[in-house]
DNA sequence: GACGACCTACCCGTTTCTGGGTATAGAAGG
DNA sequence: CCTTCTATACCCAGAAACGGGTAGGTCGTC
């Protein structure tokens, strides 16, 4: 097995990359009682320049950062000299469409991870980054078969939107009304209403400002 | 006069940057029509690399792009060998703000062009930064006192929100609601929708999600 | 002082969204 | 076969947003 190579998954080098101050905190804070190293830049740029210095085991990456996006600075490590030995685990503020996902598999990513999320969670998650071979593309976390509790908004999960509903969702970020969305996809407005309604519940939204959020930080709409 | 050795502001070499096919089809077309030659890139990155290659008079740099932001890619610019001598332009498919304007101005842009924007303006503009010198960054359009047109969606200024407005908005765009928001700023939900309502009028918006859009794209609200 | 821009606050009415429900039909999968 | 998910469509009621308007008070400028 390869969890030979590192018994419980601890004292890994870990390089965060995140712009947000108040979560390189509570994160770094997590990792390193967990005796893990960690290092923290706050830019994908800043992690290139730094990525030779630290040599991590894993970079936990941003989706949404300043200048370079997580995902292109994922593609950056992945051809690095370094890079088939590291492990990316990427992170979003907000929850990951399949869309996102399959880009974030495609630049290379190991992993996914959705804020927030329980510390235990967190360091579940790196360890088993860590104890997963780069061959092996399976880290990203179990996809529990979509809970309608009470607030989805607090689940660890990955919510993923049908076709139909990142249809709708795109076309609501775009800023049209609901009867518009319902002309141009020739359905009823009120089924527009319901896919918006499901696809709102799935990504934890409450209002039309944070689904647009969601569908601008997801690539789900164009910005 | 620097105009001397630009009679007309003919024959320039402009680099293109920008990821939306048509808008680089349309710009590309009117600045060829006008004898500039034209290179175009889709992002930040292909900019840098294919700078030498060019070594463009001009650069027309989107502010959104994929990967590394137009802003990144300016101060990039500016940094490289001919960068001093270059003219960069800033444009965006919607409206900007004195924050992104400021910071164009420290990323060292030399002008900004608000999408869309007739084939007249365009050139207009694109000469007017080709026969400004570098010390000078006053390109910026001349902004038009707000005008409480019908339609200031199609308006060409540059809409300036107040600093009411942008925290009412950045508020909006983090998915709070006016009663929210009128809460936290200790105001009357009223006066909320009052500014909110002037915020819209002002950048087009013709509902939250337009905002949200303009908001997130303009770096109003936190990414 | 007059003017304009801004912030504040309120009025009105209409539209849209939000949150809950039910229901049918087909596709997917055990 | 049966269950689950999906897409479609509709119902309801309450909340919020939208699109007008008016209006007082402050501040800086011309």
């Amino acid at each position: 097995m390869i969890a030979a190579q590192r018994p419980e998954g601890r004292a890994a080098r870990i390089l965060l990359v995140d712009d947000a101050p108040d979560r390189v905190l509570l994160v770094s804070r997590i990792l390193s009682e967990a005796d893990h190293r960690v290092w923290t830049v706050g830019s994908g740029e800043a992690a290139l320049e730094r990525l030779d210095e630290v040599a991590p085991d894993l970079v936990l990456l941003d989706v949404v950062l300043p200048g370079m996006s997580g995902l292109a600075t994922c593609r950056h490590i992945r051809s690095s000299r370094a890079g088939p030995r590291i492990r990316v685990v990427l992170f979003s503020g907000l929850a990951i469409t399949s869309e996102t996902q399959a880009e974030g598999i495609e630049a290379g990513a190991d992993g996914y991870l959705t804020w927030p999320l329980s510390q235990r969670e967190l360091l579940a998650r790196v360890d088993l980054a860590l104890r997963t071979t780069r061959t092996d593309p399976t880290v990203r976390p179990e996809t529990p078969p979509d809970s309608p509790a009470p607030r989805p908004r607090t689940a660890i999960g990955v919510p993923i939107l049908t076709p139909r509903q990142e249809e709708v969702v795109a076309l609501v970020a775009a800023g049209r009304t609901s009867a518009e969305i319902a002309a141009l996809l020739d359905i009823a407005p009120g089924t527009v209403e319901t896919h918006r309604k499901a696809a709102m519940r799935r990504i934890g939204a409450r209002s039309t400002a944070e689904l647009v959020r969601y569908a601008l930080l997801n690539g789900i709409a164009h910005v």
